[in-house]
DNA sequence: ACTTTCTTGTGAAGATTTTCACAAGCGGCT
DNA sequence: AGCCGCTTGTGAAAATCTTCACAAGAAAGT
């Protein structure tokens, strides 16, 4: 299990301060950062500056990957407006949807573009992410066409848990299967 | 883990049919479900039915709980149109914010409240789960504010963790994050 | 009734993850 | 230098999770 850190000033940081950020244990860090190699000093900590470092090259954060949103609804909309995205790292390349009242409507400097295009889109700008923000019904196929085009990895919002092959990582939020995660929990509480 | 299922059809299905949907074993399906107790058919399955209500009963499905919103920003009025939301058993009975020009607005018959009425409004309402969709710098005081006034449960769009006693539960939901885990997979891949 | 074909439920084995515990290393202080 | 207070890194133990394997039960056909 990985967590990431905040900044807090400090120039170096122990695996208990991050295990309590994180929400684990001590030994829990360690054992994780050790995986990639020991960068820590002993009596000292981590070195927040070079944890940083670290941390962005394991987990791929030194390079931009280029996003392809696809659907632009409010979703769709809520990602592209959320300021963190470009900072860190992620440059959303273009913006489909199928709604003809929505193609050529412009979203910052991003036109939107019909849905037919997806896998030119895709080959041309290169695109490795993908960012399914469709309704259920679509999301299947959408995800097979991106996959075919040369699509690397899939965020998923749609409700449902699409099949691509195994090589392909996708990751899913799905906001009502958190808030069953959440009721599930609670009802468990009550009764144990 | 347990996973959903989705209607097909028949009237019976089986943990290999489970499994495949929910991208897992049947012998994990099996232990799963046996775990509240054995009600599939030996020969043929489970009723789709029956197992449909049993889970119901065991995710706490059984009851509507009653959300408040708190943050009117894009995430927060994409999951107020998320139509799944009110059918699944989530009943929004308020939403709040701190933005003067927000406050009065009407969402659908809603009317978005000042954030300063989040503790009156948890209370006369009942409010069981609170979503919380406000920025990162807001967000630990507003989750103490709303745990202080007895709500049970977190769903948190903000980037950051948040410290809440063990007993309340929190969903995390850090679309970054969820970025970066498909990064580190694809990285990871790559180098493997 | 008997056999065949399925599929569950579950102990046991195997694999993986988490925790424990402690030697070894670093920095400062005397 | 020598000692003391911290903290890492890591085997080994403990706990947890997953898979295997198979007896037992259920339906359908003969």
């Amino acid at each position: 299990m990985l967590e990431l850190i905040q900044d807090d000033g400090g120039v170096t940081v122990s695996s208990e301060q991050l295990a309590r950020r994180g929400h684990t244990t001590a030994a829990q860090v360690r054992k994780d950062l050790s995986h990639f190699g020991s960068f820590g000093k002993r009596g000292l900590g981590y070195g927040v500056d070079e944890l940083k470092d670290r941390l962005r090259i394991i987990l791929g954060l030194d390079r931009v990957w280029r996003v392809i949103l696809i659907g632009a609804g409010r979703i769709g909309s809520a990602l592209f407006e959320y300021p963190d995205f470009k900072k860190r790292g992620y440059d959303c390349v273009a913006v489909v949807d199928s709604d003809p009242a929505k193609i050529g409507q412009k979203w910052g400097e991003r036109v939107i573009r019909p849905a037919e295009e997806l896998e030119s889109l895709i080959k041309e700008l290169h695109a490795t992410l993908v960012i399914l923000a469709v309704p259920a019904s679509a999301a299947q196929l959408v995800a097979e066409r991106s996959v075919n085009a040369g699509v690397r990895g899939i965020l998923n919002f749609a409700p449902v848990q699409i099949q691509v092959p195994e090589d392909i990582p996708v990751e899913n939020v799905n906001l009502v299967m958190e808030l069953e995660a959440l009721s599930f929990q609670i009802t468990r509480a009550l009764t144990t």
